[in-house]
DNA sequence: TTCCTTTGTTAACTTTAGTGAATGAATCCT
DNA sequence: AGGATTCATTCACTAAAGTTAACAAAGGAA
């Protein structure tokens, strides 16, 4: 399970052995089975979570309605803003499919950064990538209609569909799931 | 000037003389006037930016029409796409008061990190809390309506009315000005 | 000052999403 | 298998934003 953290980062750096070693070390890969909840609303976590394989979703409670706000699928990292802000977390972390994570704290990120400098260096990178990609896939999101935000949906992460529910979906685009509906049926009169 | 950045690293970390001297040899401060163009659509760069005084803009365009994706301020930073992606800038960024501005690029950044080690570790934080707090104004911005996402702008970054023009807010909280302007005029009919 | 551009407002009309309810299908849970 | 829940669709109705257009006020430039 370890070769697909190294596959992923081979794309950014050719990691030595004695790097790698660090890295197995260090690093706590866990099964988890659907439906499992990995974090609650109001509690607080230091961990951080990279999915090896399977699905996590992200939702909060907004008047008594779940509100889905991010689906993490293979190679995505999710670091709740609990940890990063040490402020307890205003959403739920779910397994959606039978997962295999890999997780990290605080400490284990130290110890890390402490003992592979290289590795500050690399997460500091995806970190900024991370956040451009958010600050133009915001962009793309304000300035769309409800239709267009489906259809960017569509084309930018594909498979997202066939692995969740519609009302999901409807939910993360800001949408009631009955209008996600309409539009799909509108889009198919169209041809 | 500088006594503006290091103000405001010191609710990070305390810096030491040298570690001072390093920052001030590398950084770049320039002044420029409302209306300066920074970036165009198009074109590369390496810089990023900081604010000292006065306040960035950035927009595209999108079917002929000016899209306002970002208001920068005092102590807010801006990395720029284009430098993060190495890829042409997708939008302009312009000044829209007289700036002083922090520049840095890509080899500067490099040599502060090399001499000054725990500057690295200092922006990846950064880093790691703007995508966080970007990632939940995305969260409450998809779920809120026009009317409300007005109502929170007002409360996040109250000034924002104030210093921008309306129709420049209205495109940034992804509605025409038209319905901005009836919004108002709504909640002023409420009291 | 005068002219022109930018900005903000208002109004009429159109389009589209939200809401609540009903229905059928699929899924899950013993 | 049976019963309950969840999920997706459809419909009628309401509310709100988009669109087009006209106009007035404010701000800049010559």
């Amino acid at each position: 399970m370890d070769s697909v953290l190294f596959d992923f980062l081979s794309d950014y750096m050719t990691l030595s052995a004695s790097e790698k070693a660090v890295l197995t070390e260090l690093s706590v890969i866990r099964a988890f089975k659907k439906g499992t909840v990995l974090l609650r609303e109001g509690e607080y976590t230091d961990k951080g979570y990279f999915v090896l394989k399977g699905s996590l979703r992200t939702y909060f409670i907004l008047d008594g309605e779940e509100k889905t706000s991010g689906f993490y699928l293979e190679l995505d990292s999710y670091e709740p803003e609990a940890k990063v802000q040490s402020s307890p977390s205003k959403e739920f972390l779910v397994c959606s499919e039978d997962c295999y994570l890999l997780i990290a704290n605080e400490e284990m990120e130290l110890r890390a950064f402490a003992t592979f400098p290289r590795f500050e260096t690399l997460c500091r990178i995806l970190t900024e990538q991370a956040l451009s990609s958010k600050v133009s896939e915001f962009n793309t999101f304000r300035t769309a209609s409800p239709e267009q935000r489906y259809l960017n949906l569509l084309e930018k992460r594909p498979g997202l569909l066939q692995r969740f529910p519609q009302h999901q979906i409807a939910s993360y685009l800001g949408m009631a799931p009955q209008s996600l509906s309409r539009i799909r049926q509108r889009l198919s009169e169209k041809t």
